[in-house]
DNA sequence: TCCGAATTAATTTTT
DNA sequence: TTAATTCGGA
């Protein structure tokens, strides 16, 4: 960030680039002699002096926008006097919230530990277990995150007899949560047309399921208290008696049912301040509505309204770049960032052959900048989705150069983590169906398939939770008298560990007796494979965090850390190894590095597809956001990638250099690399496929252990020199029809020789073959080659 | 009931 | 290509 105005001012003052962890001690205790407003531009002093009635500040990348809000809730404290307790900031991840947490902890002597601070979901978390009478939920409620949400809805249509193609779980998810995004319950599907009325049904059923399992998922966490502010004007009151300032960060992220929530909070008050940058709203697919943030001075025709456009972070090559891509964007408030910073070097745009030698590429680059003194912390990798990871990866163990992936598989969604989770759950709330059918026999004790599905007969016919259902097992007569001495070893198994959390245990002893006597940990250790290792590892790693947890957090209770986790990202892991990141530009934003790579800037990739001509022109709007929300991540130096031809589930695609890189103006840019277009239908050394030669070992290879200080990989094989002998040995799955026909023999590696009978589509395309002795086979193309 | 094999589905993005 | 799920045999 390096403002200028700011820098060596002494304490209490400190430069935003660098992280917290650097800073040395803090300075607690200690008050500015002079104002919370020193130091500050005039547009940012003009923020933070602004005392009451509604305020936007349109912040753009890098102007300084945390320390205008840390500044301004300093000053209502510090100046104004305004009880902490009083003040809501609500932030998009729980990382900003930490880091606001943190800095105004510095900034107040009174400390910031009676602030409400963090995210919606973290808020209204909070908020429910306190009014959880008012708001009608239970006050021992567990919070169910996506896959516990899948779970449950595919739990439902196979109860309702749906067929899951039509009715897929993720899409009928999806309308769940989009009618909770809205405002809305099921009434949103009510009027609607078959299909409508079938989610509505499913509906229903979910949020039936749900309250008997004492659930809530993400939606619910904001949209039952918003309810419960409409039906209960009590608990309105008492909210909007509670707070009297509200800030919300990244509002141009916040959805309709956050604008509702907002707007109820802060109607008495009007005490609201917004902060965002339209230009940075990346988050439409999830409902965000960017309206929120373009119409707040609609909302509030009295709102004071301040831009911030001084960039503290980039080169003026950088915002030039950057500006170029987003302001083709047609749907924008007009606006260009400046800066005081230097002109700095041009952007270095690398073409590469395919993947393999774009990570390659890549690597070599981070290397030489390694050389020349950066440290690998200042070094950032994004990309636009996180299957693009992999070939990096690949190629920074090779080199040996620690690094660190940020997403992709959640630390918490490890199905390890999970499986132990879930017993923590169950012990804290035995009715968390989800939780309590993926431990009923993980690691396997004989309650097999048909002993569950009796179990959820009779919960079903008794309209109880499973655990109920469970409790009265004995007395069913559709189970064996194995199958009941099977679940009563469970039973039992549970009994101890729900007497240890009455005893008071924390998590991490309960955690501990549950892998015990399971016999999980040891169905892990004798399996002796690196992958159970790493499972191993994992689980020592949650367990010790449990006892950090228990240690630190003020209330160490099982109930706050299941809270705690469920609603924590890998965003939120960072931590200060000197190693590369990682991650999507999504998971980037916020956050600014030195350098900043971005590869795969082609077209279908970024603008990823989905976003091409014919569809909905906001998508592709939201592509340039995203694309300036990269660029704008870096300081100093900035580099794009594009590989020629790649490999798509491992089938061989020609690609073109994105759009964004024909948008940007020439002397901006430094050409690397191959550029010209590759001719389809002849191999030029793409390599071949690494056929599963034990890359990491297992699989997911790596990405079972947290990605840190890898050890050395086997050489990327576009080290390999590349030349005509190189034939692409999954050529036939290029085929589209064309190469593969009718009538042509064709051999596959189980069935051997057969005749194609049919070709069909499909994105691997579908071929149906018949193979003496086998008869007729549909399989994908790509398992088939000519004979 | 359990395990390995075969099939098939999936690729944005996450609180 | 890979991961997840279903299938089929013991």
């Amino acid at each position: 960030m390096g403002n200028p105005l700011e820098g060596s001012r002494g304490p209490g003052y400190f430069n935003e680039s660098v992280p917290l962890s650097f800073v040395g001690p803090p300075h607690r205790g200690y008050l500015p002699a002079v104002s919370y407003t020193d130091g500050l531009n005039p547009r940012q002093q003009q923020a933070v002096a602004h005392f009451r009635g509604p305020l936007v500040v349109f912040a753009g990348a890098g102007s300084g926008k945390t320390r205008v809000i840390t500044h301004r809730v300093a000053q209502l404290v510090g100046e104004h006097g305004v009880a902490p307790w009083r003040i809501l900031a609500v932030t998009f991840t729980n990382k900003a919230a930490g880091e606001m947490r943190e800095r105004l902890a510095q900034l107040l002597p009174s400390g910031a530990d009676d602030l409400w601070v963090g995210t919606f979901h973290a808020v209204c978390a909070r908020l429910l277990r306190r009014y959880h009478e008012e708001a009608s939920v239970r006050r021992d409620f567990v919070i169910y995150d996506d896959a516990d949400q899948k779970a449950m809805v595919t739990r439902i249509l196979r109860d309702m007899g749906l067929d899951e193609r039509r009715y897929h779980p993720r899409m009928v998810a999806g309308a769940i949560n989009r009618s909770k995004q809205e405002g809305r319950g099921v009434d949103r599907f009510e009027a609607g047309d078959d299909f409508e009325r079938v989610v509505a049904e499913i509906f229903r059923i979910y949020d039936q399921r749900m309250q008997d399992c004492g659930a809530l998922d993400f939606g619910d966490l904001i949209f039952r208290l918003v309810d419960g502010m409409r039906n209960n004007p009590d608990l309105l009151s008492a909210l909007q008696d509670r707070f009297e300032y509200v800030l919300v960060d990244e509002y141009q992220d916040t959805n309709h049912l956050q604008y509702l929530l907002v707007q109820m909070l802060c109607e008495r008050s009007r005490n609201l301040c917004v902060v965002g940058d339209d230009d940075q709203s990346i988050y439409r697919w999830r409902g965000a509505d960017r309206r929120n943030i373009l119409d707040f001075t609609t909302h509030f025709p009295d709102a004071t309204m301040v831009k911030l456009e001084q960039n503290y972070r980039s080169t003026k090559r950088i915002l030039r770049v950057a500006h170029a891509v987003v302001s083709r964007n047609v749907d924008r408030e007009p606006k260009e960032l400046w800066t005081d910073n230097d002109e700095g070097p041009r952007v270095t745009l690398i073409g590469c052959r395919d993947e393999r030698d774009e990570a390659a590429t890549v690597v070599k680059g981070m290397e030489m900048l390694l050389e020349a003194g950066y440290a690998r912390r200042e070094v950032a990798l994004l990309y636009r989705t996180h299957a693009q990871s992999r070939v990096f990866e690949e190629a920074l163990r090779y080199s040996e150069l620690p690094y660190r992936v940020i997403g992709g598989v959640r630390f918490y969604d490890r199905a390890e983590v999970k499986d132990l989770l879930a017993y923590l759950r169950v012990v804290h709330n035995p009715d968390d169906d989800v939780s309590l059918l993926r431990i009923i026999n993980t690691p396997t004790r004989g309650i097999g398939k048909t002993t569950i599905t009796r179990l959820l007969d009779a919960a079903a016919r008794e309209g109880v939770s499973v655990w109920k259902a469970l409790q009265a097992a004995d007395s069913d007569a559709n189970q064996s008298s194995s199958a009941k001495k099977a679940l009563g070893r469970f039973r039992a198994l549970m009994g101890t560990l729900r007497e240890l959390a009455e005893q008071g245990e924390g998590p991490a002893r309960i955690a501990e007796v549950a892998l015990d006597e399971t016999g999980y940990l040891a169905v892990l250790q004798d399996e002796d494979t690196a992958e159970a290792d790493a499972r191993v590892d994992n689980l020592r790693e949650v367990v010790g965090s449990m006892f950090e947890f228990e240690r630190d957090a003020e209330e160490g209770t099982l109930a706050a850390f299941l809270e705690l986790v469920t609603l924590q990202t890998d965003v939120d892991r960072i931590d200060d190894d000197d190693a590369i990141t990682l991650m999507t530009v999504h998971a980037a934003k916020g956050l600014e590095f030195p350098i900043v790579m971005v590869a795969g800037l082609e077209e279908e990739m970024f603008p990823s597809r989905g976003a091409g001509p014919d569809d909905d022109p906001e998508e592709l709007e939201e592509e340039r956001r995203l694309a300036y929300v990269a660029f704008t991540r870096a300081e100093q130096r900035l580099f794009l990638s594009y590989a020629l031809t790649r490999r798509v589930y491992g089938e061989l695609k020609y690609r073109r250099p994105s759009r964004f890189v024909e948008e940007m103006p020439r002397e901006e840019l430094e050409l690397v690399g191959e550029t010209s277009t590759p001719r389809p239908g002849r191999s030029f050394g793409a390599g071949r496929s690494y056929g599963g030669s034990g890359y990491g070992g297992g699989p997911g290879g790596g990405r079972v252990a947290r990605q840190r200080f890898q050890p050395p990989a086997e050489p990327p094989e576009s080290r390999v020199p590349s030349g005509d002998s190189y034939v692409d040995s999954n050529e036939v799955s290029d085929v589209d029809g064309v190469v593969l026909r009718a009538g042509m023999r064709v051999r596959h590696k189980k069935f051997g020789i057969g005749e194609v009978y049919d070709v069909g589509d499909g994105i691997p395309p579908r071929v149906t073959v018949i193979f003496p002795g086998w008869g007729k086979k549909t399989l994908v193309s790509n398992y088939l080659e000519p004979a």
